[in-house]
DNA sequence: TTGAAAGCGCTAACAC
DNA sequence: GTGTTAGCGCTTTCAA
């Protein structure tokens, strides 16, 4: 490869003034001749600026790093378009980091993140979905790059992007009395997230509102880890509703898990949506493979990952930080999986 | 942040001393009371080597390039964990760049596929899954770092990884031949790779050794751009087969479109199994959350991606590079989607 | 308008 | 053993 160096010899000037024609010098100081001469020498010689010496010269990379679950964790992949997407528009490369790994241990989480924060590589830094430790809370605050987090609020972190959650369930729950459900059921997380938090909350908000009773009974938390370990969270709804009978719809607040329950009910003889009826929380793209197809309520992965983006981009360039909530009203994209309570 | 001048002024050496220290030196080339004051100064300022200064000097990023579908892409997830371990276990970074991007162009693709190629910023490049255009290939080949092609193989780069795609074929149709088929149809992809091509000659010649007639009539390509379009290989199928009648079986050579070939059946009426068995080729996370759940044939996927980051990082180090065709022999996941045909 | 020179942070050949 | 020095390829003052 070519450098700079090469270029100038060719062209028979100076390195800096290569450099200022090629790159920098919005303010074109250079003789048209000039000019001209360096443009063909660098076409003749395919010269093509090396980034890392660009990046050490100018302490910036051009590149957010990105800790996600496990890459092949296909629950949040409409966040990721927008993740990408954003990241493309701006110029910017994406390094991606798997987080929940099997196999990953405590300490080389550690060095990854310490790696990742400081040494470098790239020039802020995103977490979307994954879900980090409390033992990690000094190397997030010490850490060199801003940190934006996604789908979630930090104490830690003043810096987020996140959806309607609560708002999301209400809709779900509304979605459901319009039906004419009113023995509803609610499978959420365990993880202790303000997302898991705000959807519970949501939960117990749109039940009041809607004059409906919230039963323990019909409660109970993921995630799947396994649906074939047995204890899954509808066994624990069917074991403690034997006295008061089941629902006769779920609200499950993680898309991740929806499927896997639709899955569960068909393997139990419980007919989706004759029997209960099943909505998920956040629109996927594998939401249209169950079967029945999932009813969902949409929120804006999308534009949340553009958001965050964008959001960090700005903090790289020296912006005041802030928990951002997108506006965008949550909706029902009714699919199959839900209908009337059988009489 | 702290750097080797900061270490080297506080332990009194000179900073080649704390590099050496530090960083090479695996013979210890250092007084015993050296290495401890410095060791001691660099915990003290917290020293942390600048990643990008490394890269520079030593010319290498220890970071490599995933060009990819479309990050959110599904389909592909099972290798992706072995790339994503393999890297990690290598002590690689992985810059991914999403390919077949809604609203990418040629060009821009043009200019992010160079930057990745030849601007220094990854040792090396895997292209895994993605289909990339011949008018890219004059670019491939000017590649300043290798490139390893996992998923087909390639006539422009000799270095790819893939598996038995031909037999996996081959042993579906075994697998449905066993349970009394003799009516198979085949759903293919149309993207010209060797891999496509391979399924489709397995299909063939599974067919002949077990004395069974291929019939045009059963046979469509994908893939599903949108299974509400109307025109599916499965409608051509059932359009195409009204003289000869309905194949009892279904093979679908694309994992990611059986899920739809399944739904869309559900949706015309068509009982799986008990009307028609499908299976898919290659086996993934969420053939478990159809209904009925998916039986495919397992193929190597996660070690595909293991061994296309160990074969990429041999070719950095200068090993030369080959076509590799991983030995593990295809073998049947038998789920809820094939079964005997109706009598 | 252009060139000279310094330096981003690090490594490694060479000298002492 | 340890320091000196050069230089990876680039950008950006400062001088001319």
């Amino acid at each position: 490869m070519s450098t700079l160096k090469d270029v100038a010899r060719l062209a028979r000037v100076d390195i800096s003034t290569v450099s200022r024609v090629l790159s920098g010098d919005p303010k074109q100081v250079a003789k048209e001749e000039t000019r001209e001469r360096i443009i063909a020498a660098a076409k003749a010689l395919e010269y093509r600026p090396n980034q890392v010496a660009r990046s050490l010269r100018s302490q910036s990379t051009s590149t957010i790093g990105l800790i996600a679950p496990q890459l092949s964790d296909f629950a949040f992949t409409t966040m990721l378009n927008g993740i990408e997407n954003a990241a493309l528009k701006a110029g910017k490369g994406l390094l991606v980091v798997g987080w929940d790994f099997r196999g990953s241990n405590s300490d080389s989480k550690r060095e990854i993140l310490l790696h990742l924060l400081n040494d470098g590589i790239v020039d802020g830094v995103l977490i979307a979905f994954a879900t980090i430790g409390d033992e990690f809370a000094p190397i997030l605050l010490s850490s060199k790059v801003p940190i934006v987090i996604v789908n979630r609020k930090s104490k830690l972190i003043g810096a987020s992007v996140t959806v309607k959650d609560g708002e999301a369930v209400k809709t779900a729950v509304e979605h459901l009395t319009s039906l004419g459900h009113s023995r509803i059921g609610y499978i959420g997380l365990k993880a202790g997230t303000t997302t898991v938090a705000d959807r519970l909350e949501g939960f117990y908000s749109g039940m009041k509102t809607m004059g409906l009773e919230v039963r323990e009974e019909w409660m109970a938390s993921g995630p799947y880890p396994d649906p074939d370990s047995g204890n899954t969270p509808l066994a624990s709804i069917i074991d403690s509703s034997k006295r008061i009978g089941l629902p006769t719809a779920l609200i499950v607040a993680s898309v991740r898990s929806a499927p896997q329950v639709i899955s569960e009910m068909s393997e139990r003889g419980i007919k989706v949506p004759l029997d209960m009826s099943v909505i998920g929380i956040g629109d996927t793209e594998f939401a249209k493979i169950t079967s029945p197809k999932l009813t969902t309520v949409w929120l804006p992965f999308e534009k949340m990952g553009q958001k965050s983006v964008e959001m960090l981009i700005n903090a790289v360039e020296g912006k005041e930080l802030i928990d951002f909530k997108l506006p965008d009203s949550p909706r029902i994209v009714l699919r199959d999986s839900t209908g009337a309570p059988r009489q």
